[in-house]
DNA sequence: ATAATAAAAGACTAAAAACTCTTTTATTAT
DNA sequence: ATAATAAAAGAGTTTTTAGTCTTTTATTAT
């Protein structure tokens, strides 16, 4: 469904999103341990992620990634879309370049409410929304 | 969704399913026309499908690809769990090894959904069914 | 000011997926 | 029987994705 990196991306702003809660930035080392990553990767994907505004870091002592209002606003779909692009959500299931409403291939209609469906469920999904939930699932955010 | 290979493997299939409605065996050539893919590669493709029992196969002149009454009946899910095999209907969503129903991830009950409606979708789908409605969309196969 | 800390950046390696080429084997028409 | 045909098999190469390592830059506590 999404790339390793994707996974990964998900993974850790679930859990930045959740130390975010009680006002802690956490380092690239925590992050790794706690979404159960290889730290080096996840530290690029995060580079990332930040460079497209989708999460704030700071350098020096006390540094390290956190949300504020603003991007614990940031939806799932807007995760994926940073780092798979669109293709999830619009392109062909079949892989045809040419594929449309207009020009379906024999699969379109089945997965146009696939797609949708996903799509949804990704963009209804806020990161500063489901903390309170996530508190139970705690620990389950490895492996 | 489904990797490349996978996508060549379904439109192969489809492409080999009309065909065969007109009980004539297509080469590998004429399939790679067909659908827009590289030759030698749907090749390996086709023998690996063949290998399994999804597609049957006849060397020398004349020889090509086919299916039969019965593997016409194979549906687009036997086609992908052959290929990418099953992460898709049964994997985690976030790619977590532990997640299930009983330890669920925080997005296990909104992708179990959407992974049950794939699998709905290409189970029912069989190769033999579709070829009338296909007619229409003939050509739709490539690029 | 300085040392310690932690992200940013960039260059690199490893593994997997996608794709190619050549040789062998089976089939069939002549 | 033989030559032509077409899939099977196997050993490549290329590209993309995943992951690592080292150096630089920014921040903060002392």
């Amino acid at each position: 469904m999404f790339s390793k990196t994707c996974e990964y991306a998900i993974r850790a702003m679930i859990f930045i999103a959740q130390q975010s809660k009680s006002d802690v930035r956490v380092g690239v080392k925590e992050i790794a341990r706690g979404i159960g990553s290889p730290e080096h990767f996840i530290a690029k994907i995060l580079q990332d992620l930040s460079r497209k505004g989708l999460v704030l870091s700071l350098k020096g002592p006390t540094g390290g990634f956190y949300l504020d209002n603003k991007t614990l606003k940031c939806t799932l779909a807007d995760i994926v879309k940073a780092i798979d692009g669109d293709k999830l959500f619009s392109g062909c299931g079949l892989g045809l370049e040419y594929c449309s409403d207009a020009k379906p291939c024999p699969l379109h209609h089945e997965f146009k409410k696939i797609r949708e469906d996903i799509y949804k469920t990704l963009q209804s999904t806020k990161l500063g929304e489901f903390n309170d939930q996530l508190a139970k699932s705690i620990g389950f955010l490895k492996r």
